[in-house]
DNA sequence: TTGAAAGCGCTAACAC
DNA sequence: GTGTTAGCGCTTTCAA
């Protein structure tokens, strides 16, 4: 540790500024001087102070990332992704979890940490629109998710809407008419789990069917454990159905298993649809068939705009990327 | 942005020490005068740049996380523990994505970004005894999981081969006697599922049931689908088995899935035994008998360890740390 | 092609 | 109690 420019310098036999030249490539160094540097580096194991690099040129080569919680295999796999997509970038990620939480949120927002990095890829829960103004525009910020719609950010985020109207059409292409949800919201204006029942219900509408409160099951947290007791509750109702869609995987696999549980048969008394292609929606009993709603996509967008606004400046007003879906056909929808 | 202590202090009518003093809560400061100060701070909108900070006192109250990869259950899980308990200790983690490649790994290790970072939590997958000598002993790194055993560095991590043979015996106490395996490595040496081979066999031996190699199924890499496949595979020959020992729950899971496919019934024909107590084990159909290693005391452990070392300077000689294990009993291995 | 020196924003001796 | 000032290690004009 310790090894400073200086040290370099002394032992090259040069200044610091030729030292410096040289780490940065800077190219009017004589080659016979560069070579003393680089024996001079070698010889004391010197390795710049990114600290120190970082005051100087007022950028820190990191970007934060913030989740409401890394267990949740959504955010596991899309951290992922966004670290995978910046490293590439030659950004390294610091990853904070919020809980969901509206107060972990908002700190999160006023960053007093913020110093640290150059920029924030921000996917809030908890948080309510009068926040909103917490959003400075001085600080680069990437906004994920359906909580925040007129945030002072770009927003990168799916087309809830339209992907969950495709997923019921799927299931009304197969003939089911009887088509429970598992994961409303009660009471949400915004977020995932209302635009996906407003895709829901055009898809009803348009088909002709009439919406039924009766299998609608509500579950705010969308761990499996609440996608079950939604399951088990609406089941002891005794209603009828000949299909399931969760509003994200995680309650979808939750309520099979309740629906195997019971007796009946995935797929053919009753189809199970989830939303988010998560990886193990692939080897659950059935597979799952699911909604990818672009989730690699998405990544890859958040960081590249969040990079091209920390170096940009206050560029162009925020925009709004969607990203494409596609339905993942598998066992849990298989025909006949 | 760029609102600095001289910024307040001008505001403030006072020097920027007094600033910094009443920033750092400093004992000396007059009552009035802090207010002005605060007044001044709160009209700015004044933060620390946290990057000064740092040079100055040499800290980043950061820390790195070195995992394979972030979409793999475990590593999620392990992270979100991390991240909290780090959290807790008023310390961000940047988490790094090594794939389980060994270049990557000896670049993490050697550090070329570590100046962003004051340690260290590194779990590696393909380092090999050799790169050892790569850890240096200045930067505080502290080593998680099993391929590496002689780092100069602290090393916390879960008592393998008695929690294997715990689960083992498990099985055979239930009456138990063709248990297969699925993940085992080929020619590994080090590493878990070594360990939990040797776990494995320890019990059977223990138990005079003889080892027989057509029930172990190998799967490299410890995804759902090499479970899967390496449990097809062996049903295709036609063995007798009526338990299942997952070295991880990832193939356990996948296996499990396999068995059900193929007929028979979990736990009545074959108990299935996972490892690592993953969320998921308790919603899969049916819910997964695990082994809990000790997560989330790994996770509480290497950072307090690793704080203690950024603190301590070159304290102690290394030390192993191990966790306590538990069973965790589920329907996979209900009796009767 | 290289050197001298200013300063990024902050902390902490050391004065007053 | 409060102000002055010297750096932390680096990059970068500006000269030489």
């Amino acid at each position: 540790m310790a090894v400073t420019l200086r040290d370099v310098a002394g032992v090259a036999g040069v200044s610091i500024k030729t030292v410096s030249n040289v780490i940065n490539d800077h190219p009017y160094v004589r080659q016979e001087t560069r070579a003393r540097v680089e024996a001079a580096i070698a010889e004391l194991g010197y390795s710049p102070n990114l600290t120190a690099r970082n005051l100087r040129s007022g950028r820190t080569g990191a970007i934060a990332l913030a989740v409401p919680d890394l267990s949740l295999p959504y955010f596991a796999e899309l951290a992922a992704a966004v670290i995978r997509e910046a490293e590439a970038a030659g950004v390294v990620v610091f990853v904070e979890q919020t809980g969901a939480d509206r107060a972990r949120e908002l700190e999160v927002l006023r960053g007093r940490r913020r110093g640290l990095t150059d920029g924030l890829i921000f996917s809030p829960l908890g948080l309510e629109a009068e926040d909103l103004a917490e959003v400075g525009s001085a600080y680069p910020v990437v906004m994920l998710g359906e909580r925040v719609f007129d945030a002072p950010a770009h927003h990168v985020t799916m087309r809830n809407v339209e992907a969950a109207r495709a997923a019921t059409e799927y299931l009304l292409a197969q003939g089911r008419r009887r088509i429970a949800v598992i994961g409303a919201h009660v009471d949400e204006e915004v977020g995932s789990a209302s635009l996906r029942m407003r895709g829901y219900r055009e898809a009803l509408d348009a088909a002709g069917i009439p919406y039924d409160d009766a299998i609608v099951g509500r579950a705010a947290l969308w761990h499996r454990s609440s996608g079950a007791d939604a399951m088990r509750e609406m089941l002891s109702r005794d209603v009828d159905i000949d299909a399931v869609f969760g509003l994200n995987d995680t309650v979808a696999l939750g309520a099979m298993r309740v629906l195997l549980r019971s007796g009946r048969r995935v797929p053919e008394d009753v189809a199970v649809m989830g939303f988010d292609a998560l990886n193990e929606t692939e080897f659950s009993i059935p597979s799952l068939t699911t909604v990818d709603p672009g989730r690699a996509w998405i990544a890859k967008t958040a960081v590249s705009t969040l990079l091209a606004r920390i170096a940009g400046g206050a560029d162009a007003a925020p925009r709004r990327l969607l990203a494409d879906f596609r339905i993942v056909e598998r066992e849990s929808t298989a025909r006949d």
